[in-house]
DNA sequence: CAGATCACCTGCTTGC
DNA sequence: TGCAAGCAGGTGATCT
């Protein structure tokens, strides 16, 4: 699902439509989505008022006048400030005077590995993210490469995909970002992190940057049925260069796109281009 | 600690 | 046609 492209997205676009509004309805569904007592979360929101909507990483941040709302939306998950209730619809709010729209914000998620929560500050998942990536320079990315016990022997797609190293890449984007830099999904952080391969690091971080902010330009990937608040799709797919293209032309060498299984995911590569 | 494996849930596609 | 297996944008618990 969504990553920091389609977040970011969905945060822009449902932020015109709940800022400054108060909760005066909340009902929750699914004991996946929201453990514990969803009686009690719908009665700690309801009377809550919205200061502002943020991102971080993949998860969306709503800050009230008492505590936050820290929602994930998982593989499938959607934000949606139009549309009908439905048997996937896990949270629903009722929100007061609507100045924008019908005042009303659906939580949709049919696989319900997203997950709403409400906590006094900021949620502890939160505290453990890495940095933004377009926020950091190039020196801070690189001493993300070193843990506690000296450099990081992982392969650099399971390293892309590490939340704690940095905050908003997935799938797609970690599969892009190794392709525009030209490096193997196998490829060692250690041998990245080498003085000798500064220009491959240098290259990696300025790829990861500019394939989010594209990505973020045309409104995120949509690859089944992603979907921003409104219900529009985002454009990013058409521009993407290896993942879902198994067996394409590589648009650099024009060999075939690879797919292969690294750490645990489906994970698209052109082998001539990108070599360990 | 770092890294690998598995599990969570639903729906769609693939292959026999 | 029908059905089982496999796979999907993610994260976190549990092992080795």
């Amino acid at each position: 699902m969504p990553e920091l492209p389609e977040v970011e997205t969905v945060v822009r676009s449902v932020r015109p439509f709940i800022t400054d509004r108060k909760i005066e309805a909340a009902q929750f569904t699914s004991k996946w989505v929201t453990p514990g007592d969803m009686k009690a979360l719908a009665r700690k929101l309801i009377g809550r008022k919205i200061l502002s909507i943020g991102r971080r990483g993949k998860y969306i941040l709503i800050q009230l006048d008492e505590g936050v709302l820290t929602m994930h939306l998982g593989m499938t998950g959607k934000l949606l400030v139009q549309g009908s209730v439905d048997e996937h619809t896990h949270g629903v709010f009722g929100l007061s005077h609507a100045k924008h729209g019908e005042g009303v914000l659906l939580y949709h998620d049919p696989r319900q590995f997203g997950s709403i929560e409400w906590s006094p500050a900021e949620n502890p998942r939160v505290t453990r993210l890495g940095p933004e990536p377009l926020d950091i320079s190039f020196d801070e990315f690189l001493a993300r490469f070193k843990g506690k016990s000296g450099v990081r022997k992982v392969g650099m797609k399971a390293l892309l995909l590490n939340q704690a190293f940095l905050a908003g890449l997935g799938n797609i984007y970690a599969d892009e970002s190794l392709f525009a830099a030209g490096i193997h999904p196998l490829t060692s952080a250690a041998k990245i992190a080498s003085p000798r391969s500064r220009a491959r690091a240098e290259r990696l971080y300025q790829a990861i940057r500019a394939i989010l902010s594209r990505a973020i330009e045309v409104g995120g990937s949509s690859i089944s049925d992603y979907v921003n608040a409104e219900g529009e799709r985002g454009w990013f797919q058409i521009e993407h260069k290896v993942y879902g293209r198994e067996g394409e032309p590589c648009a650099n060498c024009g060999g075939p796109i690879r797919k292969v299984l690294v750490a645990q995911r489906g994970t698209h590569f052109c082998p001539r281009c990108q070599k360990k």
